[in-house]
Parts: C-alpha cells; structure tokens; sequence
DNA sequence: TTGACATATCCGGATATCCGGATATTATCG
DNA sequence: CGATAATATCCGGATATCCGGATATGTCAA
C-alpha cells in the first residue's frame, strides 16, 4: 500500500495507522514526555525547580560525564521545560514556567498511589535474554530497565 | 568503587550517582512518565479518556497488531493509567483517576507554549548512521525518531 | 596571544523498547 | 466436548536512546 518513501525526512511519523490525521499533536506530546522519562533528566528537572545550577553543579548532582549531563540539560531546553542563561563561562539554568512543577508535583502524587504495581511493571521490552542475566559485570553502564519487562 | 553485584536484581537502578538514597522514587516517577513517551500508548490513554473501549477497539484506533495493543493497554494498566474490567470474553479499559486527565491537559498546555522548540529537539540520540540514512525501505517499522537526535 | 576553564557537539558501543507473528489462555456457543 | 472469538504472553528482529571519551567552541585572565 503505497511507497511511502521520506527520504530525507526526520520524523518518520511511525508506522501509519488509521489516522494518520491529528496525529501529529500526539507525537509531539509523547516527545515532551518521553524527555522525563528518563531518571537523570527528571533528576535534573526536580533540581533546577528550587534553583539555578550550572552545568558543573548538575554533573556533580548526578555523577555522569559532562557530556551527558550538558545534553540532557539542553533536551530539557528544547523541551521548554528550563531556561538557560549564559553569563561568561557559565550557563545556568532553571525552570522558569510554574506549570513544570505542577506536572511533576501532579506525577508524583499519582505514581505514589500506584507505586507497587508501578514498581512491579515490566512490560513493554522483555530484554533479549534477561532469565538468569546474572549482569554481575563491573556495574558499568546500568540504564533504565524499563516500563514492565515482564519475565519469570 | 565497590563491587555492586546485584545478580538476580531486575532493577539496575542505573549507574549509581552521587546521592543513591531518595533516587529510588524518581526511578518510579520517571518511569510513570516514560509510559506515556511512547505515541501508541498516548493515543490510547486518550482513547480512554472519553470512554470505556475493548481491545478490539483498540486495535483498529492505532492500527497495530492486537498483541502489541494488548501489551500497550496492560503496561497503562500496570502503571495506574487505566483500569482494566473483564466482562465474559471482553476486557473493557477505561481512565478511572481524573488527575490523568489533569496530567494530559497539562502536558498539552506546556507543550504547546513551546510547539516550535519541541518539534525541533532531537537531542539525546544521534542515531547511528543518520546522515543521508534516505531510509526509503519499504517503510516498515517506523516507531518514534526521538527527543533531540542532533543532526545537519 | 596563550592557557585554562566551562560547555557543547561528535563518535562508536551497549541496551532498552517497540514490533509482528506464533502460541497460550479463557470464555461463549452449539 | 469441540470450535470460535477475544485477549494475553513469548520470541527473534530492528531501532531509539543512553553513555563515556575525544574534540570543538567560547570566555576570561595573564
């Protein structure tokens, strides 16, 4: 059905369902949560809610590489979710729009009435081999799990 | 830097920053929003917001197969986004907590005050290849470019 | 201008996450 | 009981996303 080439496009626009109208909007709503769902950038956000901090700060925060940690504070730029202020070598950044703390104030209260089957959801990515996985390497890496791996 | 096992454990917990205590909440947090980062899963919350739908239903709003559906509505159930209700051959999913619309509205308010910014973040992942990728495969697969992937 | 510091960007490498297809499970119907 | 319908779970396969290290960029001080 179709060719449906987008050669140099960026955003595929994932598998074409039904309606590929008003889709669009959902997209980007997924993106802007997709941005905290990552425990670094949610870290990251919480900290720049009480105050400014620049990006040293935020490495110390956090224990990653600089370079991480400058990326994912400039996701959050680009997600509208902190401001960024240069001032000679410095950069701070904060959140400005008191809305962002609503959003995380409202997530925390309904993740606390759901933090055992939150806690127990593995879904979505089993993980290649995951039974008897023994990761008992170096502890190097570590990433996320992930939003119910279910196994057993 | 210690040993740090954790053999059997499912939960890494990442790669262990400066402050491990108190971390362990913005794992769940980020999490809980992670479940909504993925467009499929955001359709069908608000899918469900308006009323009670079956899989089925489900099925043909996104277009995908009925065993992914199926894992996307169980990962919202898990995560205390839904509420699954069986009734004879028939799982009726439906939105019970009114905060989540809440957290929709929300997440749609903040995202479009910054609608520019975000449809251009693509930080976070490059990609691998990207340049000239001109995926002009069949199509196929697709999901979700990602959040600030960088590139020119 | 040169050197040091604070950030930002680029580059492979390692996982997490998503997907469809096959199969198991549960329930209704004849 | 056997067949069919509606879901749920398992399995490889394909990407998206994250990470550290190297390098580029911009700023201040001597």
């Amino acid at each position: 059905m179709a060719t449906e080439h987008s050669t140099t496009i960026v955003q595929p626009g994932r598998g074409r369902a039904l309606l590929p109208a008003r889709d669009a909007g959902v997209e980007r709503i997924a993106k802007f949560f997709r941005a905290l769902g990552d425990p670094t950038r949610l870290r990251l956000l919480e900290f720049l809610l009480d105050a400014e901090h620049t990006v040293s700060e935020c490495v110390e925060l956090v224990g990653l590489s600089q370079s991480r940690v400058s990326t994912h504070l400039a996701c959050l730029t680009d997600c509208g979710y902190v401001a960024a202020r240069r001032e000679g070598r410095f950069t701070y950044y904060r959140v400005t729009d008191p809305r962002v703390a609503e959003l995380v104030f409202l997530a925390h209260a309904l993740a606390a009435d759901n933090a055992t089957a939150l806690e127990a959801c593995m879904r979505i990515a089993p993980s290649p081999e995951s039974v008897v996985t023994s990761a008992a390497s170096e502890g190097r890496r570590g990433r996320s799990p992930g939003v119910r791996g279910a196994r057993s």
